[in-house]
DNA sequence: ACCTGAACACCGTTCAAGT
DNA sequence: ACCTGAACACCGTTCAAGT
């Protein structure tokens, strides 16, 4: 293997829509939305700013190209797991990849549906369909299924990113109790009786509990398609 | 032509809080988030933009503020209702206030809880306790039905935003459906046999069928609180 | 074809100065 | 106490000019 290809550190490896997009990723995941700047992908780029719009209508579409990558990171359905599992798994890949890149989440909440959303969308139709939900309850099922997906995404992105660096979540949810055990007895009487048991949340576990809540609302109880024996 | 003396017409009302937030709500019904600047809040105020500073911290307190603003108008609770009856009320109650002011639906889908949102999860809250969900399970709920929520406001606010004035919505949802059957069989199979539902779709009813299924999943099967009866 | 970077038309926010 | 408006430090986007 003579053919040494020194690589000149950085030289222009020329500009494409990938590697801008890379970049856009990193630059999201370090400083938030706020940081995509475009003059600061430009310097990470070594380029000038208007370089950019040659591969990317402007900021909205990076932005979205951005978000798709993320989002085409997220796991295949595995072939033996039961539709149930398949859907929370499919939720929390979606759960995750938010965790993990916060912007995503404020960007799969605005909608509209796209490719990103609507690929997630298919792949809850199909376990649907595999659990036998009639024809003509798929749709409002998916859709109740994907818009608390989304639900939870928009919140969460927030959450993360509010978060930084200092506070962790824990101690943020500490003072949230604290703070909803103070409200106002009449006003907020509900709040204040739950308020404690923000002291033992964990998002991860209570995302789930609302997926199989809407699951045993769309498989319930009624003359249904397979009543129990689900789970 | 006796041109009079130009009579002060808008006086210095003096500037407050109060109708800062109103003029806002204003320019953000008609030209949209992008839309509500400080220079042109300013001229509607027929003063400097520093001044507002005076009242309100920032562009973000006056989002949010504005969104309180709306949030506040939706009706309380019909003390005769049955507590199924108020959830879908209130719920439907957010959807309307979203309809009528899309930019409130990408406020309220982005977080953190905060007084807007924590209002609803009160009010579910109370009538979860009402339904005789047990009380472990009614934080859950609860959430679930507000995140849901939440995630259709996301969703809604940029449907109604997007569809700005030529295209209405039946127009925008033909051409979804069109779009839908154009895509590949074999990636988007479940999505093709649904695309046509479009058509006849209807927003507030699918909507409200969601908090059904979720209502259905929470009061529903098991051993639970008071199995069927409910409607 | 692709890149450069100055220039344009905006922003939110601050602050000395006024009343 | 409250308001004014110029000024500051940014933006996204465009475009003539370069290679």
């Amino acid at each position: 293997m003579a053919t040494r290809t020194r690589r000149p550190e950085r030289r222009q490896d020329p500009l494409s829509r990938e590697r801008i997009v890379g970049a856009a990723v990193e630059l999201l995941d370090t400083v938030g939305e706020s940081g995509l700047t475009f003059r600061a992908l430009a310097e990470r780029l070594a380029t000038g700013p208007g370089a950019i719009y040659w591969h990317v209508t402007g900021r909205t579409e990076l932005l979205g190209a951005a978000t798709d990558a993320v989002v085409a990171t997220i796991a295949d359905d595995d072939a033996d797991a039961t539709p149930q599992e398949a859907i929370r798994a499919l939720a929390l890949g979606v759960f995750d990849a938010i965790d993990a890149h916060p912007w995503v989440g404020t960007q799969l909440a605005r909608g509209p549906w796209q490719s990103r959303t609507l690929r997630v969308f298919e792949r809850i139709g199909r376990q649907l369909q595999a659990l036998r939900v009639p024809d003509a309850a798929q749709f409002t099922a998916a859709s109740a299924l994907l818009n608390y997906i989304l639900g939870v995404a928009g919140q969460n992105a927030d959450n993360t990113e509010a978060a930084k660096p200092g506070i962790d979540r824990t101690e943020y949810l500490d003072a949230m109790a604290a703070a909803w055990e103070q409200l106002d007895p009449d006003e907020y009487a509900f709040t204040r009786t739950v308020a404690d048991q923000l002291r033992r949340h964990d998002d991860r576990a209570e995302f789930l509990a609302g997926i199989d809540l809407i699951l045993a609302g769309i498989t319930g109880p009624g003359p249904g398609p397979r009543t129990a024996g689900s789970r």
